[in-house]
RNA sequence: GGUCUCGUGGUGAAGUCUGGAGUUCACGCCGCCCUGUCAAGGCGGAGGUCGCGGGUUCGAAUCCCGUCGAGACCGCCA
């Protein structure tokens, strides 16, 4: 090419850093010129064109099924997901304030109410809860409800949805139907709800082999175990103690091991405190060989379980034992309708809505904690990027569901009345699904953080280093939007009518205006 | 709320454990030169309160305390 005259359209400065792609650059600089970062030919500027693939193709599908797009407020009531919410004054109603809503759940359910029989929207969720590399507080679900379906119904959907997107945009063929396990059997094998399968290691019960034992840690409601391959050959005394410190630092008492010797028996750890039978027992259920070790937990079943679960995580990953470029999906289905608060009372696995199994109904009451619902997530690679359920559309049914959380008929009708009473206008039967579309992009991408897969991103402190935000505001903001007005009914927080005379306003705080943040 | 890691010219790092002159490497920037370029090449140059505050010391990037910011995890969170 012969330039033969040119205009120059606009100049640039020397860039705050180069975006050339041969150089890592600190994510907090990235962050702070995203405009710049998303230049790039590689890294967030290409997942975002990835982003917007695999959106387009999940409409095809959602517009292939029938279903219509319908948008919800994001101005509105709290929803019942049990996170903590944003919350935007109202300033025409001082001292009332909207929330932002976690998840369009009830929205949806009243769109069923309402005859859309197939509804789908790309949704923004807020919830106020601290952030890790998978979680913003504002993230995107692809929201699906539809009335007159079975469970099976929704699964089928889903593995369309998904095997179409891998297909279409990685050129993956995923085999569907997707496999399937149920919650006590992933608890039981991998200690998780979200097990990664790319892998084995499952999880040896040892309950029934150390029930008699005499080494006290072991005499515990639940004993397992999971196997380190390699582990007595290649970890050295201080390897085996920087599990403890592991352990430790995530809540743990720490890691019981022992080490598999050429002759096949274990010795080292915790092995002087066995008896033999112990020995040749556990080396049998871990089907251990000579060269391995095995690591230990014991305490209550559900947290042992669980500490078992990360463990065999982290020793897969150490081991380098999780096969790279495997899509390995799985529905998890079956949970439990609620889990024992600390309190002693029962709080939802899912959310109040949620259906129980047709042969659990009856018992539900007087044995909460056998309840299973009719609730399905998907799993990929062993991390949850969708869930659902059935939902409950009889009036008793959800009010013994009510009970069991310990929801009080008042509580109930203040906080979803206008849901309840939609329901007595003959609801249909319905049900639906979730996906977490950020971390699926997180997936498709393979990136290690949430923030690369969004195009301006929030950092752990929950601010965002480009705008500055969030910033303070100024005295004459906070008066208007009428944040220090308190309404008379405050303490119940119920009353749907209009607020009461509001008690005397106390005097601003002194705030400062606007400073300036870079 | 808790645990841990990090903060050094514009960018990325080494130096910090074991205190001794702002030392080093790569990229970028500026100037000159060369050039059939495509992550160009040669020569020269500028640029840093070692996040901030305090302490210890003859002496602190380095040790101690505090604080701010970033990241990971636990708690929390469908």
């Amino acid at each position: 090419m012969l330039v033969t005259s040119y205009d120059v359209l606009s100049t640039s400065e020397a860039l705050p850093f180069p975006i050339d792609g041969h150089t890592d650059v600190g994510e907090e600089r990235r962050l702070r010129y995203r405009y710049l970062d998303l230049r790039s030919a590689a890294g967030p500027g290409a997942a975002l064109r990835t982003r917007s693939k695999v959106t387009n193709a999940a409409r095809r599908v959602m517009e292939r099924h029938d279903f219509l797009e319908i948008e919800t407020p994001y101005l509105t009531r709290s929803t019942p997901e049990g996170a903590r919410d944003f919350l935007v004054p109202v300033r025409l109603q001082p001292g009332s304030w909207y929330a932002l809503p976690q998840s369009p759940q009830l929205f949806k359910q009243l769109l069923m109410v309402a005859g859309m029989e197939r509804y789908y929207q790309f949704a923004r969720c807020f919830r106020d809860e601290d952030f890790r590399a998978d979680r913003q507080p504002e993230f995107t679900q692809l929201d699906v409800e539809l009335s007159f379906c079975e469970q099976d119904d929704i699964l089928a959907l889903g593995e369309d949805l998904l095997s179409t997107i891998w297909r279409e945009v990685l050129d993956v063929e995923i085999p569907t139907p997707f496999p399937r396990m149920t919650y006590d059997d992933a608890m039981r094998r991998y200690g998780s709800d979200k097990p990664d399968v790319r892998f084995g290691l499952e999880l040896a019960d040892l309950t029934a082999l150390f029930a008699k034992t005499d080494f006290k840690v072991f005499q515990s409601e639940h004993v397992g175990a999971v196997l380190v391959p390699g582990g007595a050959t290649d970890y050295t005394r201080k390897q085996f103690d920087a599990w403890q410190e592991w352990s430790k630092s995530r809540g743990g008492k720490g890691v019981a091991y022992v080490q598999v010797g050429a002759d096949g028996i274990p010795a080292g750890g915790i092995a002087k405190f066995l008896r033999e039978d112990e020995l040749r027992g556990l080396v049998a259920a871990t089907d251990a060989k000579p060269g391995d070790a095995v690591f230990f937990q014991s305490g209550p079943k559900r947290q042992t379980l669980e500490a078992l679960g990360a463990l065999r995580v982290a020793v897969a990953k150490d081991r380098g034992l999780i096969p790279e470029g495997r899509w390995e999906f799985l529905w998890v289905t079956d949970a439990p309708m609620f889990e024992a608060t600390d309190d002693g009372g029962w709080t939802a696995v899912h959310h109040p809505f949620t259906r129980p199994r047709k042969a659990d109904e009856a018992g539900l009451v007087d044995a909460p904690g056998e309840a299973l619902a009719i609730a399905y997530d998907v799993v990929l690679n062993g991390s949850e990027i969708g869930g659902g359920s059935l939902r409950i559309h009889e009036r008793d049914l959800q009010e013994k569901v009510f009970g069991v959380l310990g929801l009080s008929a008042e509580e109930a009708q203040s906080k979803f009345g206008f849901l309840l009473e939609a329901f007595k206008y003959g609801p249909p039967p319905h049900g639906g699904i979730a996906f977490g579309w950020d971390r699926i992009l997180q997936h498709i991408t393979g990136t290690e953080s949430i923030r690369d897969v969004i195009a301006f991103p929030k950092t752990a402190s929950g601010g965002d280093p480009l705008t500055g935000a969030p910033t303070p505001i100024t005295t004459a903001q906070r008066r208007e939007a009428g944040i220090d007005k308190q309404p008379a009914s405050a303490s119940s927080a119920s009353s749907t009518g209009p607020t009461g005379a509001a008690p005397p306003n106390r005097p601003a705080a002194e705030t400062r205006p606007d400073t300036e943040r870079n």
